[in-house]
DNA sequence: CTGAAAGCGCTTACAG
DNA sequence: CTGAAAGCGCTTACAG
């Protein structure tokens, strides 16, 4: 009869290097544990008889002891979205220094699913769990175990994210300083937080320029934050009079930008010299367009560091943090064209 | 005192449904398993009592019992690249189909971080690990848990990927079907099986449709997967003279291709009037730049249900599985400059 | 400083 | 068909 090669053989167990080191279970329990007080021979014999057996804890029993894994759970939204995949790399990266292992999930944007989602990671008592809202309105799941939302508010749960005011500030200011007073602002999907923020901070710094002798005008569009939206929109700015249509176009996310860019190119209409395009983000693809994309760059790792940070906090700490990110400037944005 | 608000409350066990229903808890253990034989009587009252309770079983509890979760591991070599990304969210999806979570890791290209990965899987007693081989070759981990090579082979693990001879030879095809007849390969990694494969297929398909009164020029490069080594390598190729350089210039990945595209638009070579490019993997991307990229659209869908479904199987059934692709005809691609 | 023992929450032969 | 009981591999009071 043949056994089931899938069967995993049998492991060596605590008990097995307890006897060879002649030793009791909890000694062995204690080293492993880093306990302070084992005398150092004892230490020594369990550490060489877990050395020769080739030794590995067993983690669930561990974890049914504990009550805790050391997994954290990350929900996003769809990670071939290039942020959330290097949102996700980051976490991860983060989490292993804590020799914490992470589980994906993607909610596919739907409030349904990411619900599913946070409750099956919730069954499998991980750590903790970071969650970035579906864009569609969450229905969050209230969890006794810490979540930490990113980059979106999840539920009421304290939020790591850029400060998106800050950031479409320095955009503003950017343009403002390279002399448009003409430009068009592509916000995110009406409705979402994210949008709002970006959008309010990049008015309000336009605003804050702007006096009676200088005037600026700004024209404001929405759309979701794909490249498809940043194309149609782009179209639908850039295909007024040369006179008529804005020097500068701000978008909310790089891909609604390279979108701009794209219906631009369609039009003849040349980019930087008759159309100045900023994003949002800095992904990987910003600088990889031609010409490459100014844009604001998301701290990601930053971002990571402060969630997995705040996920082992006490729960009363685990306050909000907005984290700058810094103006990216490449071929995407110039002086206005002059026009007499 | 404040009792400590991360400490998960106390959940409901099994026996606490056991005697709300009156019953033992090897009965309850039972309707949790569908066991066959539960009288229906019975079956109700556990099943009342089990939502009064609102019970979920402990998962660590059950893994320790039968030495198995219901999870299963992934390792790419970079989840920000977009292909890993995608087969990603469709294992993921297709795990989810079988109850199974996901556990991702990024190997970043490096064998013993990858090995790390295999081995910190295994002791976590994951169902099975899905593997895309690091670049710069493994050192495989022999574990007594099933592994399935993705896309790229694991040391001698079963390997589910797209047939790629058959996928370069389409694309050889399809520019020789245009009339292109002087056409540069740019291969992938020197001493990558994948590389190789593609390579090999497509040199194939050209040989085959050479003749000596209808003869065909085809030169290969080398250079890795990146945008940056396809934008360097098409420079050099285009670079020549329009009567020396080649009508159509094959890259074994979009992302090559995409470079391509940039350095023949910085020397002012019109995609594809004056030169037709071709990709493999049809990214996200490959459908966004401008033109579209012609390429070979990889059945990510049917590796990832492949592979999950092959993880499942007893060792001896885990066969190879290569999937055909599919040729995407898009405007990258057309008949070559006609010349006097 | 160390050992003996209880117990985490399940599953599964074993009886009946 | 169902219950009583053993046991998965750990950790951690409790003694000494």
């Amino acid at each position: 009869m043949m056994s089931n090669p899938n069967k995993r053989s049998r492991m060596p167990t605590i008990k097995d290097v307890a006897k060879k080191a002649s030793v009791s279970v909890g000694t062995v329990s204690r080293v492993l544990a880093d306990n302070d007080t084992v005398k150092e021979d004892l230490r020594k014999r369990v550490l060489s008889a877990m050395r020769e057996l080739n030794y590995k804890p067993n983690l669930a029993a561990r974890a049914l002891r504990t009550n805790s894994i050391d997994v954290v759970g990350l929900i996003v939204p769809d990670i071939t979205n290039p942020f959330f995949a290097q949102l996700a790399k980051n976490i991860e990266m983060e989490a292993a220094t804590r020799g914490q292992s992470v589980m994906l999930a993607n909610s596919h944007d739907d409030p349904d699913t990411e619900r599913t989602q946070v409750s099956a990671l919730h069954d499998r008592a991980v750590s903790g769990i970071f969650v970035v809202a579906a864009t569609d309105g969450s229905r969050p799941f209230t969890a006794d175990i810490p979540i930490v939302s990113l980059d979106r508010r999840y539920g009421s749960y304290p939020l790591v994210a850029t400060d998106q005011r800050d950031g479409s500030r320095k955009l503003a200011a950017h343009l403002h300083d390279l002399g448009h007073r003409k430009i068009a602002y592509i916000a995110g999907p009406e409705g979402m937080g994210v949008s709002r923020e970006r959008r309010d901070g990049f008015v309000e710094q336009i605003e804050k320029l702007t006096s009676d002798d200088d005037p600026v005008e700004l024209a404001i569009y929405h759309g979701d934050f794909s490249y498809d939206a940043g194309e149609a929109i782009g179209r639908l700015i850039l295909e007024s009079s040369p006179s008529e249509r804005p020097t500068a176009i701000a978008a909310a996310s790089d891909q609604q930008a390279i979108g701009v860019m794209r219906s631009a190119r369609d039009l003849r209409i040349n980019v930087p010299q008759d159309l100045s395009v900023t994003g949002f983000d800095d992904i990987a693809l910003a600088s990889l367009v031609v010409p490459r994309l100014t844009t604001l760059r998301q701290p990601i790792e930053d971002m990571a560091s402060g969630a997995v940070e705040r996920i082992f906090l006490p729960t009363e700490e685990q306050t909000d943090f907005a984290i700058r990110g810094s103006l990216v400037v490449r071929q995407s944005t110039a002086p206005p064209p002059s026009r007499d």
